[in-house]
DNA sequence: AGGATTTGACCATC
DNA sequence: GATGGTCAAATCCT
């Protein structure tokens, strides 16, 4: 079975990242640096990225979808506990709470923005439907859902709250998976010049490979098979600014949105994407000054489930 | 005028 | 009964 190699592979690729970042901590324990933190922050998203990677292969084999998976319960193969595989797409009850896969992102945006600043443009349209004042939160939740609700039956909701503890932060929530077309102009490259999902995934488990002596991840295979052009990023990225080339920038924009099945169209497996622009922050050395924040600018990264049996902290120090 | 947002009400779940 | 998710009428915006 195709699927079960690609996933011992992409087991291995965590296997070695690991190792990776032990041999960082060994060089760097004895100070610590903005940059040692930019490249661990780097090698928990591809961590992360690789983790998910598996899910959704297994999800492709399998036929359903379930995107939050431990660690542990990646290797082993048993879902986490958020991972409610049995859920419908959609409610049959109009008013009956969904349990739809879920999965999270966090977006920070400019602290000098105003209150009710809305976050980030994640490549996709969304409506606002609702908002509630949530107990114990000193922000409400809004709550929106897919533009083409209507037209295409698209089920594709969210959920944003601005963060108690850092109000730069929103918290957004994604539940269900965009069944819409992108319209026309919305960043979305023509279908037939993307490199179809399995082509990047099997490149990218046989080519990412990690230079002892250098400590460089590279993904020889994977940048030959999904060169970074305008035609094959994925919407989210295309639409992030140009200063996403240096490795602040690179903070995996657009990893939560459109996990979707490799077999998919338009959303073929975005990650392998994401995860060669983060492998090449990582290789491309001491980072520039980080940027300062403005309007324009804003960082995605992954929001550890809860459920996952790993020190968060690790990973963002 | 049509689409998007706001907001109080309704309902399911805990 | 409390809470959170959704509905839908009213309102706002372009």
């Amino acid at each position: 079975m195709e699927s079960v190699q690609v996933v011992a592979d992409l087991g291995r690729v965590l296997e070695l990242v690991r190792q990776l970042e032990m041999h960082m901590d060994a060089c760097s324990s004895s100070s610590y640096s903005v940059e040692i933190g930019r490249r661990r922050s780097l090698l928990a998203q591809i961590i992360a990225l690789t983790d998910r990677s598996i899910g959704m292969v297994r999800s492709a084999a399998s036929g359903v979808a379930h995107f939050t998976h431990t660690p542990a319960a990646m290797l082993s193969g048993t879902p986490s506990p958020l991972s409610d595989v049995s859920d419908q797409p959609f409610r049959t009850n109009p008013k009956k709470r969904k349990t739809t896969a879920r999965w999270t992102c966090q977006v920070r945006v400019s602290a000098a923005g105003g209150a009710d600043e809305v976050p980030v443009d994640d490549g996709h349209s969304w409506r606002k439907y609702g908002q509630k004042d949530i107990l114990g939160a000193k922000h409400p939740r809004s709550y929106y859902r897919c533009t083409h609700r209507n037209s295409q039956g698209c089920s594709a909701t969210k959920q944003v709250q601005r963060r108690d503890d850092d109000t730069s932060v929103f918290d957004v929530v994604y539940h269900g998976e965009h069944t819409c077309r992108p319209s026309a102009g919305a960043g979305a490259a023509p279908a037939a010049k993307r490199p179809h999902a399995q082509t990047i995934l099997q490149s990218l488990s046989t080519g990412l490979t990690v230079n002892t002596e250098t400590n460089i991840l590279t993904t020889a295979a994977a940048a030959a098979a999904a060169p970074l052009t305008p035609e094959n990023r994925s919407p989210a990225v295309q639409s992030v600014s140009p200063s996403l080339a240096s490795p602040v920038a690179s903070d995996s924009y657009g990893l939560a949105p459109s996990p979707c099945p490799v077999t998919a169209g338009y959303r073929d497996w975005p990650y392998a994407v994401e995860l060669q622009e983060v492998v090449s922050a990582l290789a491309t050395g001491p980072a520039e000054p980080e940027p300062a924040i403005d309007s324009d600018f804003m960082r995605y990264y992954f929001e550890f489930d809860p459920t996952f049996g790993m020190d968060q902290a690790s990973f963002f120090p």
